[in-house]
DNA sequence: TAATTATGTGAGAAAGTTTCATATTTTTCA
DNA sequence: TGAAAAATATGAAACTTTCTCACATAATTA
């Protein structure tokens, strides 16, 4: 990883960690204190190095906040394999979407700040891109699902299906992330239903 | 408006009038720069007045921010009562959630750098707390019309199912406005789809 | 018109980002 | 092993941006 995303990569063993450090201190502080609060002498000071070492590795603090997104996305492209196997044309959309959502929460669970970082507008250009990439196979995916489920669909309808649910899952997993979690399994139980109403709805539509 | 947002209230025909200069300038430049791009030397200058005429009225950068959150809030909230008449309970949930969706992307498309600022995930917690606030008014609104429709319904069941709502709304809108224009009239129809097919499935849930 | 209040200004203090010349550590390889 | 080369580390200082404040000007009051 990390072509883009670090000025130089790193060689040897402590600078590998360094790097790590600094992304896990970056990490940190985004979630406590918020992109404001963001500062490359906070996070030098908090990793035990200096500024300076820091920018060895990362051209400027935008560059540090790419470089833990471009983590995420790769994770999540692992998520994807998961949840859109190849039997997932012959799973009942209720299961399909059921298991989709578990694993979404899961994920976001175990990576928190994801979801943050994933749909940030202030990202950049070319971080932007590859954000895009991701939701765009995304949608490709459910799109097959629908094509497979339901062939007499246009080809364009699919299509835009796929791009509503995707996004409705985005806006409702922000929901289920800033929820407190007494909330949760009644929001969660409410999503899987709306997806599925949805698969529904589409899938007998004229 | 502004007793919280500004520093000072302006008194005068002239400075009422810069202060909808730098708010005009500000509101531009992060439509084009974004917000890193946004500095208050650089609003100043565009605005063709000094830097500390600026801090005259705002405290700091983020309250022009503020402001012009507060004004888009004020707008949402008129929109709100079109939307949300009294006799929405008594109107088909197809019609009434058409009309819903017509509305706000009429209302995107006129108030461009709404929904880019309020989905900002860097904005200070005194505006998150602004947005959260209008966030739940709008999800009380539809919770009472759920309850309306379906008076058999727990009510957190009906809170839970107005947020997941919402926030389905929130995640789609941003699809509408990233979608070439193309593509909008099917992805509305899909829109549609999603939401009359939820609010049935809420309503003759058991 | 004098006094008062409101507004306008920009140099510079304060805080943060980034560079760069130089020092130190690690790796290479004769 | 022991230079030479490559990689990494450092922090003072250059730069950039935010914000203040003492002072200047304009508008309002009475």
């Amino acid at each position: 990883m990390d072509e883009q995303t670090l000025r130089r990569t790193p060689q040897q063993e402590r600078s590998q960690q360094r790097v790590e450090k600094i992304l896990q201190v970056a990490s940190d502080l985004i979630r406590s204190e918020g992109y404001e609060g963001l500062s490359t002498s906070v996070i030098a000071e908090q990793a035990g190095i200096s500024v300076g070492s820091l920018y060895q590795f990362f051209a400027n603090k935008e560059a540090i906040l790419q470089a833990l997104a471009q983590r995420y996305l790769e994770k999540v492209t692992l998520l994807n394999e998961t949840v859109f196997t190849p039997d997932a044309i012959y799973v009942p959309v209720d299961v399909l979407f059921g298991r989709t959502v578990d694993g979404l929460v899961d994920f976001m669970a175990r990576n928190q700040g994801f979801h943050q970082l994933f749909n940030s507008p202030w990202i950049s250009p070319e971080l932007q891109a590859v954000s895009d990439a991701a939701t765009a196979q995304m949608i490709m995916k459910v799109k097959q699902i629908f094509l497979g489920k339901a062939p007499h669909l246009a080809d364009e309808q699919a299509q835009a299906a796929a791009a509503v649910l995707v996004h409705m899952v985005s806006g409702v997993l922000t929901l289920v992330e800033t929820a407190v979690p007494a909330q949760r399994p009644l929001i969660i139980t409410e999503f899987k239903r709306m997806g599925v109403a949805y698969l529904n709805a589409v899938i007998t539509s004229a």
